[in-house]
DNA sequence: TTAACTCAGATTGGATCCAATATACAATCG
DNA sequence: CGATTGTATATTGGATCCAATCTGAGTTAA
């Protein structure tokens, strides 16, 4: 008898399980903004003891997702509107660089994909579905870099931001802004102009940041 | 009576204390590459249980410095050759930005500060005062970009590959080069040419990491 | 009335104990 | 003698328990 040999060894966690679970949902805006986290009532939602929500709290702390306080507890995280000026600054500087030197490594099948990507970002009709497509457009485009430090980063910066960004993408302009944005980038990719990939991506990242900004100054001044 | 009202909350637990030692022991090169970490072990040497110092091997792990694999312990990261380029080469886009944001906002305090740092590192006479040195000087410097984000992830950055900066830094030249571009771009800081001072700092970086990547090569050779 | 105090409940941080897994070495079989 | 199997030990992952601290309602005193 022959069989095929396959790695059994477990992989994942229940700190990994509850760290995942938890991320995605601040990530996608499931979990409000100073919303309390408390570690035996996560423990009971996934059948687990204290320990691995614990270790999983300070993941996503170490991660800026939530902060904590000793003995006081753990909340989603609210970042202020510097806060997050600043983060898409570094995303604009951090992923036209990627794409510049993505670009002249791109292989056909890699720029159909995005493409592919692109309309699902376009047809998607839920706040995750366009997120999803939104990062496997940017992402599928980056990994013809071959930099896996610099995409380590730019999904941990684009995770600190996302669950603001699937807002303001909730605005029907927004949302057709970006696409034409990411048309033309695409283009640019095609046409082999790393420049202007890089040009395009940097303004398409800033545009996002300056229009969620509006909407947050807005949102605040109405709730104040 | 009446008092000082003083703050007593203790704001490092025990998993923090446990991090920043093994962090530092890391960064400093005092912990060799591939070197196993048991828990109980440093759970004794920090009179602690298990539970600190399971958390701290995971904070590490999440910033690069050490690898974990299930049932099987932790060890201190190695990074291949490739993994190292890629650091410096992204440290060098990050920190070459901030710089620029910078020279425009520097006080005279803060570029006093600056050669008083650079002096420093000049006149260290171990790996561990000028690894000091070196950050103070540049970060220094960073401060005045008022961008914590981006200083967060330069420190991450520089975190994991230091322990091979120091070691390069032991040559005398590599250390006195070092000192003459942190003059230079001293100077440039002086006076307000935010280019200049970029363009410097990028070669900076780049000429450490490659002399870094010449004597690995090197090293590595003999050893096989 | 109001500010300070007390104490009970809630919550987190850490220690100890048990379960799951890997590794090394002895035992067995061809 | 070599390959394979069983077993003992070491080590990590997770559960449970205890200690430390915070919070807030009720109480008391100026």
């Amino acid at each position: 008898m022959k069989l095929e040999t396959i790695d059994v060894r477990q992989t994942a966690s229940a700190t990994d399980l509850v760290f995942e679970a938890l991320r995605k949902a601040i990530i996608e805006g499931e979990l409000a903004e100073g919303e309390h986290l408390r570690q035996d009532r996560i423990a009971q939602m996934f059948n687990t003891s204290r320990i691995p929500v614990r270790e999983a709290l300070q993941r996503l702390e170490q991660d800026g997702l939530v902060t904590t306080q000793r003995y006081r507890g753990t909340v989603v995280a609210a970042l202020s509107a510097v806060e997050i000026e600043e983060i898409f600054e570094f995303r604009a500087l951090l992923e036209s660089e990627v794409i510049r030197l993505a670009v002249p490594a791109l292989t056909r099948k890699q720029l159909d994909a995005a493409r592919t990507n692109l309309e699902a970002f376009a047809t998607a009709s839920d706040p995750g579905g366009w997120g999803e497509a939104n990062r496997k457009f940017h992402y599928g485009l980056y990994e013809a870099a071959d930099r896996p430090y610099h995409l380590q980063i730019i999904r941990s910066s684009l995770d600190r931001v996302d669950r603001y960004l699937r807002a303001q993408l909730t605005l029907t302009d927004g949302k057709k802004r970006a696409h034409r944005e990411h048309l033309s980038i695409l283009d640019a990719c095609e046409r082999g102009d790393a420049d202007e990939a890089a040009s395009l991506t940097r303004a398409h990242i800033l545009d996002a940041g300056r229009s969620l900004l509006a909407i947050l100054e807005k949102r605040r001044g109405q709730s104040v």
